[in-house]
DNA sequence: TGAATCCATGCCGTATTCGCATGGATAGAT
DNA sequence: ATCTATCCATGCGAATACGGCATGGATTCA
């Protein structure tokens, strides 16, 4: 590669013209004045015709050198600005993060957890997709996005995660049911209740009727929905006690809804999950702390 | 100075990002592959975090590689701008040059000498300056141009010049005037004829007058003038024979004048003229070429 | 299974780079 | 007029960077 300049040698070229000699312009950059002497005097000789004339012991700049400075101090421009960048970049002080979850996640939890990311990294452009628990799979798999959060097992090719929050059950019901008043439920207190149960042929939701069925209960499945904002929203009009996940449902208790935990303890774990390969960005890495932060604080089990 | 941005790296990383494989980016400058290899590695050493991850044995670049791929090519193409720069001026395809001379000469052959070189070097900024022979010498001094035109000897601390032409001297008369068939003049055909002279105190002046005195002849001179235009002007109206420097009367021989030598040979010796320190710029040494090109091909004398 | 492609790394000779020491030249001060 | 402070250039030696060669691991495709 034929000799490219040398960026260096033009910091000099410029410092030495705005400072007026060489020994100035060598301590700007912490450099002899040897040292800077012949940087200078290398670049004449690559660039074919003189800076400086040497007049009197003293530099004096060419007219050439006058034409050429203008450029120089731009190119130099542009260069510190890419440092300037790979700085912000480093620092996470600008970059993008393409997050997607289930619905129950990213209109519960993550908003919270976005909030308290972008505190953090201001300059940093979130866009948080919210899909169903397949779709989620297969974006991040197919690396449309960064990240994804995803209930355990994942049972999914090329994706990794990690466990960021394992949660119980909880029932939600309105607080002047007759029921509202136990310490918790369990699938005999709940015999012949119209129950509001989600994910209708998910693993979760053959977890639930087992436990009910071991108790030999038959669940009275009056309503099946698919979001716990719906399920909550269903037991607030009275429709039936909600069978859902205590962590997130916790923003949806309001409308004089309650929660009371269900036992036995059916947990919730959610991970969050990358493509395996390449492994996560910076940014996702970033997010997974801070996201682990965010449960800590919050003390969700 | 704590380690700059390498540029070759900055390339290859954007010839990576365009290419898709080290191999080929690390053809594009002539490097194998292991020597690209590393310099991207380096770079990400340097910058601090990843450029590429590496998936099954292809690279594949991270979104901050994105991020920076733009800012990166408006860096180097910053550079390459200076670079280009650099090829121009160092071939006169950009420049400044700044002369000054008489009027004599400035307005005489001057321009011819400029048009010529301005075919050499179109993309050089010329600016000529018409002054007496003192300003023009203190404005080369000065370093307020570049150089200039002296009529030898120069006489001024300093400056330095290099001879370009010597010419003689003409009799500039009418066509039809008596003497306009002799071969040349002398003082003695001379005598009684009304005579136009210039540079009255000056030392060519002297030389003139000294002639005619060794010829025990009296000068008439009715006028007194301080440009051959006016000279020749002058005589065109028929107000007397003009004595001036061949050479620079050329140019003003129409409106029916003749020239013929003037006995004795009486020498005008012009040089270009630098200041002494600093020496004489790249172009300033281009135009002293073309300069005496030109006088070469014009056969003066 | 084998060939082709791609990337990473150890090794080593060479070129570059930089500080130190030195010397020459100039301008300003005593 | 001499002395001093500055400024620039260059020889020298050590540390470092650089780049090619050889090699090996991993993946893809036929």
């Amino acid at each position: 590669m034929k000799r490219d300049v040398d960026l260096r040698a033009l910091r000099i070229f410029a410092a030495t013209l705005r400072h007026g000699t060489v020994t100035a312009a060598g301590r700007e950059f912490g450099l002899t004045q040897p040292a800077t002497s012949r940087l200078l005097a290398q670049l004449e000789r690559d660039i074919g015709f003189e800076l400086f004339l040497r007049d009197r012991g003293r530099l004096v700049p060419t007219t050439d050198a006058m034409l050429l400075f203008e450029e120089v101090e731009l190119a130099l421009g542009g260069v510190d600005h890419v440092k300037s960048l790979v700085a912000d970049i480093a620092r996470f002080r600008v970059g993008r993060l393409r997050l997607v979850a289930p619905p129950s996640f990213s209109e519960g939890v993550l908003p919270q957890i976005v909030a308290a990311f972008l505190a953090r990294f201001p300059g940093v452009h979130l866009s948080v997709d919210s899909r169903s628990i397949e779709t989620t799979k297969a974006m991040i798999a197919a690396r449309a996005v960064d990240a994804g959060f995803v209930k355990l097992p994942i049972d999914y090719p090329d994706l990794v995660g990690e466990s960021v929050v394992n949660s119980g059950s909880v029932c939600v019901l309105r607080g002047e049911h007759r029921l509202a008043g136990e310490r918790d439920l369990d699938p005999l207190r709940l015999r012949g209740e119209p129950l509001i149960l989600l994910g209708f042929g998910r693993a979760s939701r053959a977890e639930i009727e087992s436990v009910f069925s071991q108790a030999g209960v038959l669940p009275d499945a009056r309503i099946d929905t698919h979001t716990i904002s719906s399920a909550c929203a269903l037991a607030a009009r009275g429709l039936g006690i909600a069978i859902v996940n205590a962590l997130l449902a916790r923003p949806y208790l309001r409308d004089g809804l309650i929660a009371l935990p269900f036992k036995p303890d059916l947990r919730h774990e959610y991970a969050f999950v990358t493509a395996a390969v390449p492994g996560p960005t910076r940014l996702a890495r970033e997010f997974l702390l801070e996201t682990k932060a965010w449960f800590a604080r919050s003390g969700a089990t």
